[in-house]
DNA sequence: CGGCCCCTTGAGCTGGTTCAAGAGATGTGG
DNA sequence: CCACATCTCTTGAACCAGCTCAAGGGGCCG
């Protein structure tokens, strides 16, 4: 069986044999999630390093009032929280979104391979300043685009991130997220999340199946978006 | 005269004498740039690495339609771009706010402090998970919280990462920003940013000389902000 | 001195929120 | 296997935080 976390890697960075076999190595410790639980809190000292080998998981922060605002969305291959291993304590929370499949690093082994492996480490690092830019474009979002810009943007990210780790099948992407996830991620309600999926349904951008939601059109959503994938820093991508 | 940047790198991790030496070497070339000068844009390709020595800059993206999303604010000690370093091509702008000197640090010479020195290497990754910490707050500002919370709340962290390096006295502290900057920050117009420095004003929060935004309350502002520094992980702060 | 920013304030508008209510789904326990 | 609770989705109607448009004032620089 692949693991998805290794292919990230490598896509990141050309790997040789040895390099792989560790942190597929690394990645033996595997843990089976359910939906919709807390994989670490915000204040968690340093533990494990978590890996999403399947399924969905987000970052979120709660609001004194109540409120969650979702920051990051992850999916297989990701990292959840290299934050932990290098800085004091969690400033955020990680939620499974679905089932997962989570492998778990001990922090030591981590540490280890950081020591050992530089090519591994410049290919963590990557992947983080790629994180990073992300957050970027979510605040680019949130700051200067309209409701239905926003939904269509985070539809053409998740496509593109779905697709490079294979997930998108004729142009069709199923998304495991409800509408109040969505709000919950964009700085929006839930119901006004619904009206603004109406309209990009009835664009016959995406649609509806009851709990999950299929992108149709990916280049209409980039469209609607003013979508492009520069700051995902595909370009380099290796061919296999 | 002092190093913000060795300041800073040595207030993440301690360091002995020689890599203090060969970091401050590193800064050697430094250039004087003038206010509102572009020091690196979107699409350019990996250069030198610049380091702000003095004066603030920001971080940006353009939209299509011409506005403006500024995702950073950069003070000294902060890195510019480590990123060009590492990916491809940068996927948002840099521009100065103010005079500024900045330390030109090689490629190559960055490249080979990385790979000799492990304990520099360590302490530019926390930098970096910590600009991500700040990300995220961004976000979540941008996403729940009203206008006067989101510019209560950027005050507080730029008090806070002004203090952290010296640019506080007496619990007053003076920000070169004006109300449109402010708004390209926050993703709100300056007529309604006006309209909210107005209000922190009349609560003795804030107070407004010509040319520069002055801190006069910082406690009333973390209030107004519902402020929690944890996110900029000082926590652990080495102590002199 | 003239031009260009930036700040300020007013008045009306609107995109997105809030509140409310009902209809499917899904799960759970008896 | 049904009854009930819970959750998500949906739609309508009223409201409001922040936007847009507009106009005037002050400081700085060439």
């Amino acid at each position: 069986m692949s693991n998805a976390f290794v292919d990230k890697i490598r896509s990141y960075v050309p790997l040789q044999a040895d390099d792989a076999e560790v942190l597929e190595a690394a990645c033996a410790n595997v843990r089976a999630i359910p939906a919709r639980y807390d994989l670490i809190r915000e204040g968690d000292k340093p533990g494990p390093v978590f890996v999403m080998l399947d399924g969905w998981a987000c970052r979120y922060k709660l609001l004194p009032e109540g409120g969650r605002q979702i920051v990051a969305f992850l999916m297989p291959g990701d990292f959840c929280d290299m934050h932990v291993a290098v800085l004091d304590e969690m400033d955020h929370s990680i939620a499974t979104l679905t089932p997962a499949r989570v492998a778990m690093i001990p922090r030591e082994e981590m540490e280890r391979l950081i020591e050992a492996r530089p090519k591994l480490t410049h290919a963590f690092w990557r992947t983080q300043l790629v994180d990073e830019s992300v957050l970027r474009a979510w605040i680019v979002s949130m700051g200067r685009r309209s409701a239905i810009e926003r939904v269509a943007h985070l539809m053409c990210e998740l496509f593109a991130r779905a697709r490079n780790i294979g997930l998108v099948e004729n142009d069709r992407c199923d998304l495991p997220l409800t509408q109040i996830v969505i709000a919950d991620a964009l700085g929006l309600t839930p119901v006004h999340v619904n009206r603004v999926l109406r309209k990009l349904r009835e664009a016959g951008a995406m649609d509806d199946e009851t709990g999950k939601l299929v992108i149709t059109n990916p280049a209409q959503l980039a469209f609607v978006a003013g979508f492009d994938d520069n700051y995902l820093h595909r370009r380099s991508r290796r061919v296999a």
